[in-house]
DNA sequence: ACCTGTCAACTGGCATGTTAGTTGACAGGT
DNA sequence: ACCTGTCAACTAACATGCCAGTTGACAGGT
């Protein structure tokens, strides 16, 4: 499998302005710091030194040193004592590992929702759908990908549990950097609206099997791409 | 359903010496009360004030700040700012999620394991189980508790997915406080062990649905004595 | 050339001071 | 009696200083 590498992060010096959102200072950094990770604006590997951070914020280092921590307890980061924190690297096992936490909680949910569905949750999902086929028609992939993120927050809203969102996220988090780097692979959206058609025709026919066993496979599609991810950015998979 | 409420935690004069473990002073001490958290030294709705820490401990204020957005982060202390942290009030539709969550990861769990469980890992389930049924004839509540967890944790082992295990934690963490209360409801270890020997049935057998089907029972079994729990500990599921 | 010990610059962990926001008691008005 | 405004004590958030551990460069020995 072959793949094109995408435009690499140039560096870090583009953080969003602390002054959105609401918060006391370490949330919000904590906040801006997260997004910085997940986009890639931060890559694996990249250094967080607290001064520089600090100044950056225009901040004192209290407040990031509190982010920080909770970045690290979240696995985003990995930080030993007296040793500069560094963004997290990826790992192939740690992204299968994901994968399976992904289909268990994910598999429940369509399970759940094939069963309870409505008829104004099925339009929901049919607009998605149908959103998500005009993105990739528009060769809009960064509209997809949101697309594709809300397709299954839908779902997750859907069975009425509001804190399994979080946990899917959070299950989820290094599975998020990973299709950072996927997104440009052709080929992948169109599957993926095919597959994700699947899984909405099992909730509409109320086949809970049916939805359960497409959503896994769905999910699982994504394994034959971590190997070759590895070949291409061998540094970001890399503990040093 | 009626319950005998526990010996309820006399106070918080009694946390675990820092100079166990490792690790920096801030990660030492969000391990400390973590577990006093989970065991209920230190209740839901109870209030950790920084400065009065930070003297129990022996140190400042600041790994106490630390550890405390941590445990924040997961759901253990409710904190707004400006407002002293507590810990983390229980309530029965959180309890019904994790249930939720953790039904569709053990499920996964010993759905996978079913299958490639090899006679080495029957032994030790088996085992364990012996172990449960001595301890409750003995009527060691507390040590049948542990090596409930222990069975859960093997088969999380089995998966040899590491990460899997404190996922499945995580995800646990209200729950676990939960059946700390739950703990002296007579007839339920007796109950539990005949389902947990079900869930053991079908992974001898390799019959991961059967597996599924007796464990996903198993976790559910807890559902019914929520709500009467709340009505025990009312002083616990509230937010003040 | 390589390995090893030393040292200086850097960085993070922790202590502490300062400030601003919150809370609960109390007084005064209705 | 109840509601409301005021105020003092308390507490958390953040800034900053200091010290100890780490790192990488360099010198000297093999």
């Amino acid at each position: 499998m072959r793949m094109t590498p995408v435009a690499e992060p140039s560096g870090m010096n583009d953080l969003p302005d602390l002054r959105s959102s609401a918060g006391s200072l370490a949330q919000r950094i904590h906040h801006v710091l997260r997004g910085a990770i997940l986009d890639l604006t931060f890559p694996p590997g990249a250094p967080l030194r607290k001064a520089e951070l600090a100044q950056r914020f225009g901040v004192s280092r209290a407040p990031v040193t509190e982010a920080i921590a909770i970045l690290a307890a979240e696995g985003l980061v990995v930080a030993m004592p007296q040793v500069t924190a560094r963004v997290a690297p990826l790992s192939v096992a740690a992204l299968r590992e994901e994968t399976f936490l992904r289909s268990a909680i994910e598999g429940a949910v369509v399970e759940q929702v094939a069963q309870t569905r409505t008829e104004a949750q099925l339009a929901q999902l049919g607009r998605n759908l149908r959103l998500q086929e005009l993105l990739v028609e528009d060769g809009d992939t960064r509209g997809f990908f949101e697309a594709d993120m809300e397709f299954h927050a839908l779902l997750q809203g859907f069975t009425g549990l509001d804190r399994v969102s979080d946990f899917a996220a959070q299950v989820s988090l290094q599975l998020h950097r990973a299709r950072q780097l996927l997104l440009p692979e052709a080929g992948r959206p169109a599957e993926t609206i095919v597959e994700h058609r699947e899984v909405f025709e099992g909730i509409r026919r109320q086949d809970a099997p049916a939805a359960v066993k497409a959503m896994r496979f769905h999910l699982g599609q994504l394994v034959p791409y971590l190997k070759p991810l590895e070949q291409t950015y061998p540094r970001y998979f890399r503990e040093g």
